[in-house]
This record gives structure tokens, sequence and C-alpha cells, in this order.
DNA sequence: TCTAAATGTCTATTGTTGTAGACAACCGTA
DNA sequence: TACGGTTGTCTACAACAATAGACATTTAGA
């Protein structure tokens, strides 16, 4: 607890919103899990000092994103609670990070596309001007459930067909063994915070603003010579990083 | 760019806002560092698809926050314009971690207490049943703007007093030292991001909608001892994490 | 000194958000 | 079967958000 639950007003965030993202929250914390449903309408009404329909608004809209199902005559049930955790280290793999978090994982390739590389991309991946990259535009799922959607972007000819390679695999851990690179590590990963923009509501299934996390991110091979730089993007109400040291 | 400059509406969250947000998104990242001010009001009402008055609404609450100033004739001069970078490793050290980001720090003790170890702080701090620790509330600021407000743990009687030797130096490291411990390390970092509740608004200055980064994280004495245990929220739209493996 | 471009102010209208109250429908249990 | 507690639906009204248009004021520059 210890959350003073005042919402604020005439802030330009409607009440059943910032309503809708404490209930979301309070879920992923656990707080309900004793009886497994959210409290009534009425008891939300009272603890957030508003009317019960802005309430009603707010668990509608939770339950557009399939996170609780209303019963009449029983109470509004939790459907799917879920933090998932990414441990971020030299060693970083994004499905041995989930480990028995999740059971099933899938990597979908959305798009991808050879392209020049940008100013900033070639001081990342520290290459010539005039160098050319492979640009992959990946979504990766747990459980059914998209946990990040990410461009990244691999030097070629070097790793010219990783595309392929992970489209068949759904991962960049055996695409780049496919193409002879057995090991890599995480050099740096930068880390903010953003609302969610169009194509994140769309590809992340997220609602209008709802958070994401944003990770730049650089793996190296043995050597040190960078092979990917990403751009990853995680729902914040569904995934937290750990840095272990 | 490449940012699609689609709002959304009828998701809760005014048009005003979003726009705002954007902006202020825009500010940080340096896109409008050639001019140095903002485009005009109806340049940006064009972009976003949205009336020249809810432009204006979205300025009004970026001046409100001092990060623009609109002079009649002229145009929106940007005042500020900041996001500070934070390192975070073994050596994670918040004053020498900003470096030449920012001229002048302060940390400022807000409130203190002894009281009894939570189960969560008597696993994460390695202590026994009724352990006592000593509660720890900051807030840190980089040229007179807060950057972050934190809740920090000690065990005690080993560090009994860390309060008054944190109001002194307005350092944790330093605290640290006066009390005898030389060094500590850092051993792992927690990284989520929620909606700001009221007591960010007020301590951290930021408005309704803004996102604070969530940290959790546990520093060690060189033998591995757990020394201290954290929880700091910073406003994503001013900090950055970057770990560095 | 005039003009173009920018912000400032005012009025009016429409749609969304939030409040208020009443009652219906449904469920488990006494 | 009756009751208390819960969600579902309806109407009405007030406050806020967004649009629309007109015109004033200020500034830089031709």
């Amino acid at each position: 607890m210890a959350t003073d639950s005042s919402v604020q007003r005439q802030s330009g965030v409607a009440l059943w919103r910032q309503i809708a993202d404490r209930i979301r929250g309070a879920i992923a914390n656990g707080e309900y899990d004793d009886t497994g449903r959210v409290p009534p309408e009425m008891a939300l009404a009272a603890r957030f000092g508003v009317n019960r329909h802005t309430v009603r608004s707010a668990l509608a809209a939770l339950a557009q994103e399939d996170i609780v199902r209303p019963i009449q005559g029983i109470g509004t049930m939790i459907v799917r609670k879920e933090r998932l955790n990414f441990p971020i280290s030299r060693r970083t793999r994004f499905i041995e990070g989930l480990g028995a978090q999740a059971r099933e994982t899938e990597g979908l390739l959305l798009q991808s596309r050879e392209e020049l590389a940008s100013e900033d991309l070639l001081r990342r991946l520290e290459l010539a001007e005039g160098s050319h990259v492979v640009r992959l535009e990946t979504l990766r799922k747990a459980d059914g459930r998209p946990v990040s959607r990410a461009t990244a972007w691999f030097p070629v000819p070097w790793f010219a067909g990783i595309d392929e390679a992970y489209q068949r695999s759904g991962s960049i851990t055996a695409a780049f063994k496919s193409l002879g690179l057995s090991d890599y590590t995480r050099v740096s990963t930068e880390v903010t915070a953003t609302h969610a923009d169009a194509s994140d509501m769309k590809d992340l299934k997220l609602s209008a603003g709802a958070i994401v996390l944003v990770t730049r991110s650089l793996n190296a091979d043995p050597g040190g010579k960078p092979v990917q730089f990403a751009i990853s993007r995680f729902p914040a109400d569904r995934v937290q990083f750990t840095i272990e040291n």
C-alpha cells in the first residue's frame, strides 16, 4: 500500500485512465492475489474519491485489455497478471533470460531491409563511411503475449541473410550461430521510458497512455567487434529489467 | 524524425497533454537545436492535425514547467533542455556518474527514521528476523532541478547516524566513508517504469501523466555484505540509464 | 515605415468526461 | 424463497476539451 490513492483532476489525463493505470499496476504487484478479484466498484470509488461510473469506465478499459472480466452478481475477476523479468548482463539472451517465466516463446520477423547506415549507426557499429547494414524489425512473444518490439541493425556483408536465419529459428542467438558467430556479449544498454506511440499500441497491444521501456543495446563478438545494435520497446506494465553486476 | 506524429483521440489522455509530451521529448532529443525554438503554433497544429488552440494549451503546460518561454512576435523559445545520463555498473556513484553533465549537484535529506525491517528487506539485506534499519528519504538535484527521489534502507547499528552524515555531506558515498566504509559496489539493479503519483509530482516537479523510472538497487561492501537497499524514482524525460558491461 | 510572421485574446459551439440518482439483473447463502 | 451484495443500464446535468473564426499585439526585416 503506502500509496496515497489520490488522482489528479484537470491534468489532461482523464480520471478513468489514471484509475485504470493504478488498478493495472496493483494487479501486477499482486495486491489482490488473496481474493483473485478486484475490489467492488463502490469500494474503489470510495478509495479514489470518484463516482462509481468513473470506476466503471476504468474497469471497462481493463476488460478491453483482457486483464479483468466482470461477472454480474459476483465481482470483477482478474484474468491475467504478469510481469516478466529480463536480466541484463554481459551474456544477455532473450530466450534464456526468460527461463521458466514463460512456457513458450516466439520470435516473429516483421520486416527486413538492407540500407545505408546512418551516422549514429556508423559510430556505434564502428563502420566506415558508406557502409551498409541489414535492418530487422522483430516482435517477440511469450505465451502468446507480445513482450518486445525491436529494430536491430547488423553489418553487411558479414550478416547478410540474417533475416532468413532469424525467420527460421525465431532467435538472434541461433541466427548468429548459423552464420558462424558462436558467441557474443552485451557491451552496453541504455534504458529510457516514454509513452506508447501508435505503432506500440498496435504491435504490443497497448492502450493509449501506456508506458514503454526503451532500450538501446550493443552486442559484440568475443573479440569486441560490434555485431548488432538494437532499439527495443517493452510494455512497462508487463516487464522489468534486472542488472546483475 | 521517423515519428509518425499522430495523436490518439478518446484515449483518456487529452490531446494537449499528448502534444506537450511529444514536444518535451523532441526538445530532449535535440530536434530543435538548430533554431533554439519550437516550431510556430500553426506549424505544430498542422503536424499534429489539431487546432491551434490545442497546441497553445500544450505549450502553456510546457511554459508552466519552465521548459519553453513564448515571446510575442518572435516564437516560443526553448529555455531548458536536459536529459541526464546515469551509468549503472559495479561502481555506480550518483555524483561521479553525473560527471560533467551538471555544474552543481545537491543531496537533500527529507526525512529519516529507524524502523523494523520488512520481510522483503530482511531478505535483501540478509538480516536476521527482528532486525532494525535506518530509512532515509532523499531528494537529489542537478543544477537546481530535481532528478531523483529515493528511499534507502541501511542496517543498524552499523549505520546508525547515517542520516546526519548524509545531511552534512549530501552524498551517500561520503556518508559511508565517515562511518568507516570506504568502498562499496552495486550488486543488482531492477528497472521498471510507471506513471508519476502525487508525491512524484510534488517532489520531482512533474505534471500528471508524466513517467517515472523506478530502480530497486542493492549495494554491498567489498566483502559482499549488503549495506544499502534503495528504491529510487527518476523523471523519465530528464534521465536515462546506461548499463556498461 | 510598412509588411509578414509570430504570439495573445476573445466569443461561440460541439463532443467528451465526470457526477448523481434510480433501478434492473444476477449470484451465493441463510 | 428472501436477502445482501454485486455488476448492468438508463437518464440528466455540469465541467472540461477541442474546434472554429476573428482580430489585436509584438517583432524582425525589407
